[in-house]
RNA sequence: GGCGCGUUCGUCUAGCGGCUAGGACACAGCCCUCUCAAGGCUGCGACACGGGUUCGAUUCCCGUACGCGCUACCA
């Protein structure tokens, strides 16, 4: 049975990345009929985020991303908040420190900011000089009695050569003395992110760990703690993630755009299309298939076809994906996700009235905020004219037309898209001139703008007496 | 700086010794058309570089370049 983890810090809006990362994990959960867990890991005190934890799961779920334990839904390994958990972590860094493979150290951060200034202006890697790792037990007593603060480090065997096999990269090799002496617990009695993690891991029984690239490097940390607790046997298979990229190739971050998942929610992306394309990033089937439901995916998913490589978040792909996934939703999924944004900007309308916008406005979406940035004026007459169409399609002789036209509007006692289509073209042919001398105006003075679905259903939508109004408002205002 | 990881069209990718290097997004043109889209067709466009190994390298090995990550009592 696989156990995998997903194990976020809560520290405020969910960043893509790490959607990516729980995405894979759930993935391979399903994939392999294992166990998906949600971990909080929340031992920086100074990181903590009101809200955000709370604000995490609602990402997980709007995404459709479900976990087997966690939090909300406990499990036989609980609890899954890390800051529930302190007095294991602690017992197990005593532990060590009995047993010869971790030691007190009572360096003051000046002292360790010194230290490494030095050793940086004497052309050194930057690295704790083991100050207190040969300490004497009576040195520890006393400093101890005396109540000094002190935290817990790793003592990381000199010379050797650590090796494990990524499944997603192969082989990967470090040197044990370019590795620091690890600090596991820190003076306020919480764990580092390297004890809590391995120590949860092992006690939550996980068999893969898959998360990204930016551990590679404390990957061998982690084997080494393992391997100081005694828990080689339950060592789990390893996983790092290429990160995604700025389109300058630089880890994704805010500043270049928009990176948390609630972003691209408050955009009007859709979940099932962000999961998809996301997916796709660092991953592929194999296949020319582009539109993966969730089921797909997690048929097709194999680790071993995860991408080395950085990915560029690039969002032209995204917004079509985006767009198709639109398109094959239901006349009434849509309705019940654009009503909001709709009354968000006191667009009033009935279902049926907005069931007939988003039909006339889905070829011409890409998110779903843009059935309501682009189709005012189904709601509200314009107030301003585009000036670019103005030029182009108003003067003298189009205003005289629309006068002909607007009497015949009058007129017409069956108000449907094929009667007014009717009326413009037999005028059009009437005076010998092409429809589209009407159609451009006619658009310009009901919506205000030169671009739009097709004009006569448009009218029918906007309803007869509306319309009548808009050009008789549009011939007075415009020359 | 040190250590590690990576590198196929602009972007996401297929490829796992022999292919006219395939697809998608984007872009350009054409068709359709009342505009904008959608749709259809066509086009543009890549194996980072240098050495090996091999009858033959995008593919295997070694360098170089470039990019990214780590180098905290943050995760």
């Amino acid at each position: 049975m696989t156990r995998v983890r997903f194990a976020p810090s809560p520290t405020g809006f969910v960043h893509v990345g790490s959607l990516r990362t729980a995405l894979y994990n759930y993935l391979f959960a399903r994939h392999t009929g294992g166990v998906n867990i949600l971990r909080i890991e929340d031992t920086d005190q100074t990181r903590y985020v009101e809200g955000a934890v709370e604000n995490l799961l609602r990402t997980m779920e709007w995404a459709g991303i479900t976990f087997d334990e966690g939090p909300m839904q406990g499990g036989e390994y609980g609890p899954y908040v890390q800051s529930e958990r302190t007095d294991l972590y602690r017992k197990h860094a005593d532990e060590l420190v009995k047993s010869g493979k971790a030691y007190y150290c009572f360096c003051s951060s000046e002292r360790l900011d010194r230290v490494r200034k030095e050793m940086q202006a004497a052309g050194q890697p930057p690295m704790y000089d083991r100050h207190c790792r040969n300490l004497s037990s009576d040195e520890v007593k006393t400093k101890m009695d005396a109540g000094e603060p002190h935290v817990v480090r790793l003592r990381v065997p000199l010379g050797e050569t650590i090796t494990f096999n990524d499944v997603v990269r192969g082989d990967v090799s470090f040197e044990t003395k370019t590795i620091d002496d690890q600090v596991l617990l820190k003076s306020d009695g919480f764990p580092t992110y390297h004890l809590a993690n391995v120590v949860d891991d092992r006690m939550m029984k996980i068999t893969h760990v898959i998360r990204g690239e930016e551990w590679l490097s404390s990957t061998p940390k982690h084997i080494l703690l393992y391997r100081a607790f005694g828990w080689e046997n339950a060592m789990p298979k390893f996983a790092h993630l290429a990160l995604l990229l700025n389109p300058d190739r630089s880890k994704l971050s805010k500043r270049q755009g928009d990176v948390s998942v609630e972003d691209f929610r408050e955009q009007g992306y859709l979940p099932d299309a962000l999961v998809n394309f996301i997916a796709l990033l660092g991953f592929n089937p194999s296949d020319t298939q582009e539109i993966y439901t969730i089921d797909e995916l997690i048929a097709a998913f194999d680790l071993e076809k995860v991408n080395k490589g950085g990915a560029v978040f690039g969002r032209e792909k995204l917004d079509w994906m985006n767009a198709e996934y639109i398109r094959k939703k239901s006349p009434d999924e849509l309705l019940a996700l654009v009503r909001p944004l709709a009354e968000k900007r006191d667009y009033r309308a009935s279902d049926e009235y907005l069931k007939r916008v988003i039909g006339l406005m889905l070829e011409r979406v890409r998110t779903l905020n843009d059935f309501v940035d682009f189709s005012s004026y189904f709601f509200k007459a314009p107030v301003e004219f585009d000036e670019k169409s103005r030029a182009k399609n108003w003067n003298a002789d189009a205003k005289a037309r629309l006068t002909d036209i607007l009497a015949e509007f009058k007129a017409l006692s069956e108000w449907t898209h094929s009667s007014i289509e009717q009326v413009v073209r037999t005028y059009a042919e009437s005076k010998s001139i092409s429809a589209g001398k009407l159609i451009h105006p006619l658009r310009l003075a009901v919506s205000g703008v030169g671009m739009g679905p097709g004009l006569f259903e448009m009218l029918e939508v906007i309803g007869k007496s509306e319309v009548v109004e808009r050009i008789e408002y549009a011939l007075e205002k415009l020359n």
